[in-house]
DNA sequence: GCTGCCACTTAGCAAAGGCAGA
DNA sequence: TCTGCCTTTGCTAAGTGGCAGC
């Protein structure tokens, strides 16, 4: 079998790349005179109609259509950007690529195909589903009946009613609410349980579980530590009465029809928190060398820029014209002698150096005033934190209106710098029911509108200046609405399980297919299920260019023959997306046809299709599927498999963490999650292994503690012979020298400190000889440890025996086994974030289910917040499959 | 049928918080 | 108890995709 098949196998070489760095002139322009043609500010080439008819030699291609009636051939037309490659300068990386010339005329017939490779139509050519084992789902299929195969969705007619936006009531949100205990005829947990139903599986409950002692079979040493934690958390959790399990109370007989638009009935809130009004520092900038006087909202400006002196954004030149841009105008509003004109006079040290001293200021508070600091935060989350949906508590999320700032956009964003104003409450639209309390505006203003729309979960939005986009203040991640949309996604890849090898088959014909649009359409469909890419929308000219499955263009893909493809673009967030896999050799043959001249940069690969007519074909396939299902699907998938294969089944729980990180690392690579590798991780590799040595040197002690002990035991037991690895003889010289000078500095702590304590208690103090008479035990022993090793004899403590010495081995090979583990563990996972694919990609039924099934505690796998957002998937029990 | 708007999910970074070792 | 490092959380940018309106 070809790796093809597997996601997994992809072999991948993974790189950021970022902006470069050009210099501004004095006007505030940005100097492109040394620079590529790259820089965002300038025009993208508009692509050149490609030729309508293309014929190409291959059999198969030969008569496809040159006008899908399906798909009128209009050359679509990107935003007048010139967009050239990212990584010109990084030519290295696709030298050995093939060149686009190799998707000219090639003598390769559709026979040709490397080893192992079938007609793709064959079964067993089928991707993915043919290859891994798939196990079918042990739930009893009310997922794809509840999830989303059986609701016929209802269109929402949105309830919305402006009412005046000055606030007319005072009452506290608590005390109003609080009248409103019983849910309403049409709360969230019935109507959303029509959808979400119970699987006899998966709510049994935990309390169940934690009753079961059967599992009392073997354990790790640190296995009851963790069963007792486990309990303690469980416990915690249960304690805490969850009135908004609305996974628990779900109505087989609710109506599949019933309208899902709708999320609530009632929704009381205290509207959201604006940050605080601007307080002048009063510290000068220098222009031109001298200090300026500025207007408090020209210094607040200068000021943004100045807390980002050093940083990459600071650096990047598009950051700064922008910056400079906006700063100007705003300095030239108020009227700033001498007017500011040129960047390069511009000096902002003095306000850094104020903001670094204020954060070490910051870092010295006293105890009390941390604490008022954690009440202030505590009553603000009190009032803004909460709210009431259908009569029950529930978290808000961001409730902050986001502050006044430079926007700091990603990549190569053309705006990255610009100023992001402060958001007034005129323009904030609050929404909430009609029966609730509308919160005060703050004083002296007034809500842009309140709205009463119950077919939306947020609570306000804004719209933000830089790029003309809405702001929300959602529920928190744990609340009952992003649960139950939580499930409601992963029971959508649920049911893509079920119908992946049909989709798949049905795409692999559809490579062949005589209309250029559907071909286009198939190996797209390819792309994003081996490769997990996003569905790539189109951009405007004013974003950065990054590109999805259906914007790569020409210059993002290189082929090599036979039947090899390189990826190489930047996707969301500017993040690098560069992979080399084995694909089909119809995928291959489409692919370069499409890539066929006079193709040439900055032409789009699927000139035909969209993303919309993509996940329109998807939905015909299955109900809900779109293609970022097939992420979620492949993720959850290769997750459970990886789990499956890597588990130890009689591991300690360390080592059933390290097989549980490299599951969800084997996820985190297919989605391409990257960070960069932290400043500080050689240092840490370093320390980490240094410990091990020490280990390794109590080992090496003990063995011959033994052997002084039972001289005998030098050809019964040769092992205790046998020197440690990595430790040589100067190593432990200077290990023992160390180890020597720390024992000295205690000593002289507690000679200090027992003098403390002695002049607080009116005794006498210790004498400086009594300090030497100590210190001289030291020398003594050290003496002692250069004799043993000259000689190879250890005697040890006075009460050491063989067995106390083996007992101890056995330990110290324990905390050496968890120390490598955690250490491999840490160099694996330098470069990969893990936390994305956890929270948005593996469905966590698998997590809970792997859990109790190996033992687990659940703590070691989520933290506290993840466990609050995914209360709902933790009922499951240990059998439960994706 | 196309386009842009809107609502929501997904994403990495940096600050805050917490914990282990000194 | 303190310090410094690692983990967790908060923030907000950047995606996706449905749908209204032209």
């Amino acid at each position: 079998m070809s790796d093809v098949e597997m996601p997994l196998a992809v072999k991948h070489e993974q790189d950021e790349t970022h902006v470069s760095s050009n210099p501004v002139t004095d006007d505030g322009n940005i100097d492109n005179s040394n620079s590529d043609s790259d820089t965002p500010l300038q025009k993208r080439k508009r692509p050149l109609a490609r030729k309508n008819v293309i014929k190409e030699e291959d059999e198969d291609d030969e008569d496809i259509e040159s006008s899908d009636s399906g798909a009128p051939f209009v050359k679509r037309t990107r935003p007048a950007v010139k967009r050239k490659s990212y990584n010109d300068d990084d030519s290295d990386n696709n030298g050995s690529y093939g060149s686009p010339s190799t998707s000219k005329k090639s003598s390769r017939s559709s026979t040709s195909l490397s080893d192992g490779q079938n007609d793709s139509s064959s079964d067993s050519d089928v991707p993915l589903a043919a290859k891994k084992k798939i196990v079918p789902a042990k739930s009893n299929g009310s997922a794809k009946k509840n999830g989303t195969n059986g609701t016929s969705r209802t269109k929402a007619v949105p309830k919305y009613k402006e009412e005046s936006s000055e606030s007319d009531s005072d009452t506290p949100l608590a005390k109003k609410t609080s009248t409103k205990k019983t849910a309403p005829a049409k709360s969230v947990a019935k109507s959303s349980a029509t959808k979400v139903k119970k699987e006899p599986d998966t709510v049994s409950s935990h309390k169940a579980k934690a009753s079961d002692n059967s599992k009392s079979k073997k354990r790790g040493k640190d296995e009851p530590d963790n069963k007792d934690k486990v309990k303690k958390v469980k416990k915690e959790e249960e304690e805490e009465e969850d009135p908004n399990a609305w996974w628990l109370n779900q109505n087989d007989n609710d109506n599949e029809n019933e309208d899902d638009s709708v999320k609530w009935t009632t929704l009381h809130h205290n509207g959201v928190l604006f940050p605080p009004e601007y307080v002048p520092h009063g510290v000068k900038m220098k222009y031109d060398g001298k200090p300026i006087t500025l207007a408090p909202e020209v210094e607040e400006v200068a000021s943004f820029f100045a807390a980002l002196l050093y940083t990459e954004h600071a650096e990047n030149p598009t950051f700064q014209h922008n910056f400079f841009k906006d700063f100007k105008k705003i300095a030239k509003a108020h009227k700033t002698v001498p007017e500011i004109t040129s960047f390069a006079k511009c000096d902002f040290t003095q306000i850094y150096d104020y903001f670094q001293l204020e954060k070490e200021k910051k870092k010295n508070i006293t105890k009390e005033q941390k604490q008022a600091i954690k009440d202030e935060k505590q009553a603000l989350d009190d009032q803004y934190g909460i709210c009431y949906l259908d009569g029950r508590k529930e978290k808000v999320g961001n409730y902050r209106i986001e502050p006044p700032s430079l926007f700091r956009g990603r990549g190569k964003h053309p705006k990255t710098g610009c100023l992001k104003l402060r958001v007034q409450p005129e323009q904030v639209t609050l929404n909430l029911s009609k029966d609730a309390p509308i919160p005060k505006a703050p004083a002296g203003h007034k809500w842009a509108k309140i709205v009463h729309d119950d077919t939306k979960t947020w609570l306000a939005t804004w719209k933000e200046n830089v790029n003309d986009s809405f702001k929300y203040v959602f529920l928190a991640a744990g609340s009952s609405l992003k649960g139950q949309s939580d499930f409601k996604k992963f029971e959508t890849a649920r049911a893509l399980k079920k119908e992946v090898a049909n989709i798949r088959r049905g795409y692999m014909a559809d490579l062949k297919d005589k209309k250029m649009f559907i071909r286009q359409r198939a190996t797209a469909l390819y792309l994003i299920d081996r490769l997990a890419l996003r569905a790539g929308n189109e951009k405007g000219e004013d974003e950065a260019d990054t590109v999805g499955c259906c914007s790569l263009r020409y210059e993002h893909v290189t082929l090599e023959k036979p039947n090899i493809l390189h990826l190489d673009f930047l996707g969301k967030d500017s993040i690098r997306f560069q992979k080399t896999m084995e694909v089909d050799d119809q995928v291959f043959k489409n692919i370069r046809l499409f890539k066929r001249e006079p193709a040439q940069e900055g032409d789009d690969l699927f000139d035909r299709l969209k993303t919309s007519e993509l996940n329109k074909h998807l939905q015909s396939l299955m109900k809900g599927l779109t293609a970022k299902v097939f992420r979620t699907y492949n993720a959850s998938f290769t997750f459970q498999d990886q789990l499956q294969k890597l588990t130890p089944k009689n591991g300690t729980v360390a080592e059933k963490l390290l097989a549980y990180n490299r599951a969800n690392r084997e996820v985190a690579v297919l989605c391409n999650h990257q960070r960069a590798v932290s400043k500080g991780h050689a240092a840490q590799m370093d320390k980490i292994s240094d410990k091990i040595r020490a280990f390794k040197y109590q080992k090496m002690k003990l063995k011959r503690t033994i052997l002084t002990l039972e001289p005998k035991l030098k050809k019964k037991r040769p092992e205790l012979r046998e020197p440690e690895s990595d430790l040589e003889d100067d190593w432990i010289a200077e290990y023992e020298t160390q180890l020597m000078e720390k024992e000295r500095e205690k000593v002289r702590l507690k000679w200090e400190k027992e003098n403390q304590k002695r002049k607080e208690n009116k005794e006498k103090p210790m004498t400086e000889k009594e300090l030497k008479d100590m210190l001289k035990e030291v020398d003594a022993r050290e003496k002692e440890l250069v004799k043993e090793r000259k000689t190879g004899t250890v005697h040890g403590s006075k009460s050491a025996t063989v067995e106390k010495c083996d007992a101890q081995l056995l330990k110290v090979d324990e905390r050496i086994a968890a120390t490598r583990t955690a250490m491999v563990d840490k160099e694996e996972n330098k470069q990969t974030a893990l936390g994305t694919s956890k929270i948005n990609y593996i469905d966590p039924r698998i997590s809970a289910a792997w859990c109790q099934k190996h033992d687990v505690p659940l703590e070691k796998i989520f933290t506290k917040t993840l466990r609050d957002k995914f209360k709902w998937a933790m009922t499951v029990d240990a059998n439960w499959e994706f």
